[in-house]
Order: C-alpha cells, then sequence, then structure tokens
DNA sequence: CACATAGTTCGGCGAGGGCCGAAGTGTTTC
DNA sequence: GAAACACTTCGGCCCTCGCCGAACTATGTG
C-alpha cells in the first residue's frame, strides 16, 4: 500500500467514521459500525474489506460476526496526528466521550453477554466457584448447573448448536470472559430482574444497587461493591 | 478542515507528489512540481490552490512565480508516518536521493541566479567587499559597477523592469542570496565561462576547479575552497 | 426442517474529481 | 508596445467510487 493508498482509505467519510469508532481500542462487528457510520450493511462489508486489505484493521471471525479492530498502536498514531490538523472537537463532545468510554469499561454488554469489568469479575468469581470448568473445550459442573438452576435458568442440555460456554477475549480488560449459551442466559436473567440496565443507547451499563447485591451473593464475593 | 479532508488532500497520487518533493524543505515553483509530477500547469495550480488552502503549505509569490513549501514541521512528520505504512523505497533510491538533495545544498539554481551554500557565500562576499549595498531598497555601489564591469558583465541601467539586486530567501541555508538582475548575471557568466555546470537534469550545480579559482579570487576569499 | 440474523456479492445509479486544452491575467524582457 | 513566460480560470470529458437494494451464503435458533 502505497502512501496515496493508505490515505485514500482514510479520505471517506464512511471509513472514517469506523476508524474513529475503532480508536477506543476495541472490536466492533460489522453490523455495529455500520449502525454507526449510517449505512447500510452491504456498503459497510466493502469498507472493512479495504480497510483491513490495507492493514489498517484487523479481524476476527466468531461464528455469524465479524469483529474488527484497529491493526495496531501506529494506526491509531496516525488517526490522532491526522485528527490534530482539525480543529479539536469541543470539549463538551470530548467529556461526554470519555464519560461514556468509562461506563463502558465498566459494565457493557458484548453480543448478548457481559462484558467490561463486571463481565471479568463474574467470570473469574464462577471458575472460583468451580461452577465452570476451564479445560480443553469449556463446560459447565455438575455445581455449575445447579447454580445456574436455583438461579431460575434452564441451560440447553449440549447440543451441537451452540457452545454452553464460550471464553470471549475482553476488549477494554484484555481477559477472556464468559460467552457461550451460559453467558447469554445469565446476561437476559441479569436484565430481568433489573440487576443492570442500559445507559442511553449503546452498550453502556450501569449496576442497579438490586444487582450489586444479587451478583455479590450469588457469586460469594465478599467484597464492598462489585465495581 | 476535517482528518476527511486532510486525508482526501493526500489521497491524489499527483498531490502526494508534490507534498513528497516539497518534503526536503525546499520551496519549488508551480511549473517546476508540474514538470516533476507530469501533469499539466493547469492541473498543478489547481492542485496547489487546494493543499495551500488545506494548510498544509504555505506559498510566497514573487514576480511571476509562485513559490511552495511545507506549511510546517506537523506536516512533514505527517508525511512520514503516512509513507511509513509502505514499504519503504529500495536503498538505491534513496542513495541517489540523498546524493541529488546534499548537492543542490552546496550549490544549484534558483529561478535564475546562484542559491545553496555556494549563492550565499558569494553574497555575503559581495556585501563585505561593499559592492551591492543591503539598504532599505538594495542597490549596487560605485564600486560594484566597476567590479561587474571589470567582470565583462553590464549591467543594465536601473530601468523600472527588474530591480537590480534583490534579496533571496535560501530555502536550504535559511537565509538570504543575491537575486535579481545583478545575480541573474553573474550567474549566467558562471555558466558562459565554465566556472559552473549542472549536475544531470536537476538544479543542482557542480564548480568546476577553474570556477572555484575565479570565485576566490574575484571574491578575495581567503579560503582554500568556496564549498 | 423452517426461520431469523450477520454478513457478502453483484448490478446499477449518481456525484465527485482529476485531467487537459484554450483562453485570460499578470510579470518580465526586448 | 510586442513578445515571452508563469500561472490561473473555465468548460468539458471520462473514470472512479460510494451508495443502495436484491439476491445469496453462513451461522445460530426452535
Amino acid at each position: 500500500m502505497s502512501l496515496v493508498q493508505i490515505a485514500g482509505l482514510l479520505a471517506d467519510q464512511t471509513r472514517a467514521a469506523f476508524c474513529l469508532a475503532l480508536l477506543d481500542g476495541r472490536a466492533w462487528t460489522a453490523g455495529e459500525l455500520a449502525r454507526h457510520a449510517g449505512v447500510s450493511q452491504s456498503t459497510a462489508s466493502e469498507h472493512l474489506s479495504r480497510l483491513t486489505a490495507g492493514g489498517l484493521l484487523t479481524e476476527v471471525r466468531q461464528g455469524r460476526h465479524r469483529y474488527v479492530r484497529l491493526a495496531g498502536p501506529a494506526v491509531a498514531d496516525l488517526l490522532e496526528d491526522l485528527a490534530s490538523f482539525s480543529p479539536s472537537t469541543p470539549s463538551p463532545q470530548t467529556l461526554r466521550e470519555s464519560t461514556r468510554m468509562s461506563a463502558e469499561a465498566r459494565a457493557r454488554t458484548c453480543y448478548d453477554h457481559l462484558a467490561g469489568h463486571l463481565g471479568v469479575v463474574v467470570s473469574d468469581a464462577l471458575l472460583n466457584l468451580g461452577l465452570v470448568v476451564d479445560r480443553n473445550g469449556l463446560s459447565v459442573s455438575e455445581r455449575g448447573l445447579e447454580w445456574f438452576a436455583d438461579l431460575g435458568v434452564s441451560l440447553p442440555a449440549r447440543r451441537r448448536s451452540r457452545p454452553v460456554v464460550r471464553s470471549c477475549l475482553d476488549w477494554t480488560e484484555r481477559r477472556t470472559h464468559l460467552g457461550g449459551a451460559a453467558g447469554a442466559a445469565l446476561c437476559r436473567t441479569a436484565f430481568e430482574r433489573q440487576w443492570v440496565e442500559r445507559i442511553g443507547s449503546g452498550r453502556a451499563l450501569r449496576i442497579t444497587p438490586s444487582g450489586d447485591r444479587a451478583f455479590r451473593e450469588l457469586l460469594a464475593l465478599d467484597i464492598h461493591s462489585i465495581i
């Protein structure tokens, strides 16, 4: 890729919006980026192919999702460098942005399960309690099945459809958290019982007081507050 | 200018060629850049207008010439940053480039007069000898007229056409050198008497042995070699 | 299996932009 | 004043590219 081609990749409103969104270091799905930039999925798909071919993004295919993130810190540097030529965005926006980002770092959804600091804490606690087994091919232990049953969650018997548990890389914590059917079920339950609720229209979550109590009790966490 | 617009300026082969040529820190005329990139003058003119409007270049109008250079070190940084994504140019090219550039730093033509280190040395010597007067509105002294006459150069009586002497900013030395009719006459004489000769097709000059002697004698320079 | 969802590929439309030559402006030379 | 020169503006050509919708593939769900 020549200088001209790299610049060309960033010379489009939609592609630039993708890259700027990815400046937070997280991985986004193609659909999320399409919605964020206000274009159709087909358009987003082609843009992402060009950005990855140009070496600006790397992608991870996970099931039917195409996760995409900046290829490295050099790309972020380039974006910052280019952005520095524009008049800096007014303070309110930056403030709101940083608020949103720190909220998402605390707790958010990752596709259909819990992520962020909350997701990692929950996953660690489940492992400590021996509720899920983190061995070659994750699975739920006997005690884990009981725990989920007590919670009122019926885990599907292991079919060949979706893995019951799956470790999912957390892009802010740089650690794995609980995905798969169990993670999705837990997340659904948390929403239904109002342990968490969405902040605005993004992926960020707020942990309610009752949610804080419930998580600490269920996970036997001897801490003042889960976050 | 937004990030997208800045990137758009660099996303064109011709504009990128302009900017990369200007990475040497010197000022180029519109015509030189047009020839360098292989486009017509009209095309180059429009590109330069867009680059200056976008804040990447600054321009200085001098007579019928439009001199243009990078707006600042931040632009050079951005270009280097972008270029770093391309596979680096093979060593031979870089070597040839650096050779050419150092040659031009030593001695070159600036439109129609001498520039580079040679140009500055000559101008300084002429000022020291009191041959040109550097006061409000440059002019040639009585002794200067004699000096030029001895050289066999007839300076045009001061018309209102072209200034006899003019200080011209040197883009490698960051100092002024002798331009105007006197500078052009001196340069022409240097070529006719083979004190200097062109290196290749660029602006770089080689000082011949006889030229080295002639310059040192004429300018009463007590140095081993003029460069 | 049917169904829903995420993403991809393809065809076609329309806007934008790079290019040139021709004509015009301003500067320098003779 | 005439001619040469550097540069600019304008009109028009053509190609690229971003976009969408429709059809298609692949994955997960019931």
